[in-house]
This record gives C-alpha cells, structure tokens and sequence, in this order.
DNA sequence: CGAATGATATACT
DNA sequence: GTATATCATTCGA
C-alpha cells in the first residue's frame, strides 16, 4: 500500500548520526488493533552504541531488552521508560552494531481521531505527539513491538516527499541523558525549527 | 515542582 | 532467588 515505504539501505548505513538527520520530515506509520495512523517526525536523537555511555548497548551491554539493538538496521527497538512511557526507536547499521534513532516528536498525519482517542485527556492543542512517550502512545506503539521489522506492515516509515533543509532544523544535546557524562554534550538531537518548542 | 508507575539491571543472599 | 535503585518522561497542581 505504500510505494514510498523506506527500504533496509536507508537503516543499514554506518552512520547512525545521518539516520537521524534524514529521519526528519519522513513519516512514520503504523497499522495497529485496526487503525491506520500517521506522523511526520519532527524530531529524533542518535545513540551511537557501544561507544555512547548515552545508549543502553554502551560498552557492549547486552539483555533481553536490548537484543533488538544488535540487529540488523532496519526494526524497532521499544522499550518502557518511567514505568509508563514506551519510547520507539529505529535500529541502524549491521548487526552486532548497536546503534538507534529514538523518535521523539511528530506532527499528526492521519488516523487524527485514533491518536486522540489513544491519548485520552491529555490530547489537547499541539500536545497530542509531543514527547517520545506521546508520540509512542498516539500511534499505538508498545513494547510487544520491540524487535518488530520496519519492513513489514505494522510499523515503518515512509518517504512522502517532504524536504528538510539544511536551515529548517536545529541540532543540540540530547534530553534526558545526564546520566551520560561527557557524552550527554554529543550534539545527537535534530529537530525541525518550526516545531520547537 | 513533584508524583506516578513498573520493567529492568545489578547487587546481593 | 530476592531486594532495591534507576530510568532516553508526562501531567497536573
């Protein structure tokens, strides 16, 4: 159904850094318990594996939860944060190179009324995929759906057309890492301008 | 500003 | 096997 599904080339670069950069402006799709539901990302952050004290596979660190991040690029890798928020990411590179995009805003595309629907209350004004967990939430996306194919036709990410130029995102530190000593500075955090808030 | 909320990792016995 | 601290956050007071 979607001509413009991105393919395992686009996940599978080295480069987990330009991932993230590219990721911006793509939209992000799930068909989940019946419901079609759309996002154009607006904004993700780069954890650059092994070498990123920011990443849970930092120093090899290998469990059952971070399996799917050993895989080969191109799958989801979700897990629980907070004990309530499910955060999404999108694994890159090959495998054992632990490298993932984490999809931390959107902008609503289709499926408007379910998104609402998932997000109860709190889906008022421009809140409603504002927020990894948010935005994870909208679309339906869980935990079960870790280790999940972006190839497949629950969860990927299209290419719909929209250009993201060089001057319409600004780059900065990741949020929420300050566990991460020296490596929390990495300037791994792309989002869109006109989104920022 | 602080509570919510539970899986997970790690350090024990 | 059991205990405990931690967490890539969000919402409402």
């Amino acid at each position: 159904m979607s001509f413009n599904k991105l393919s395992a080339s686009f996940y599978r670069r080295d480069d987990v850094v330009e991932v993230a950069r590219d990721l911006l402006g793509k939209v992000l799709c799930s068909h989940i318990g019946g419901h079609l539901t759309k996002a154009i990302i607006t904004e993700t952050e780069a954890y650059a594996g092994m070498g990123d004290r920011a990443s849970h596979a930092y120093a090899g660190r290998r469990t059952a939860r971070t399996e799917p991040m050993y895989l080969e690029g191109g799958i989801a890798y979700v897990y629980l944060c907070y004990g309530i928020h499910h955060l999404c990411n999108v694994v890159t590179g090959e495998r054992d190179d632990p490298q993932a995009v984490l999809l931390r805003a959107g902008e609503p595309l289709a499926g408007l009324d379910e998104m609402r629907s998932r997000r109860g209350k709190a889906s008022a004004g421009n809140k409603l995929l504002a927020g990894p967990g948010s935005l994870s939430q909208a679309l339906g996306i869980r935990t079960r759906l870790s280790g999940v194919s972006l190839l497949g036709d629950r969860l990927w990410v299209e290419d719909q057309g929209f250009s993201v130029a060089d001057h319409e995102f600004v780059i900065g530190p990741r949020i929420g890492v300050d566990y991460a000593g020296d490596d929390a500075a990495r300037p791994y955090r792309f989002l869109l301008t006109r989104f920022a808030h």
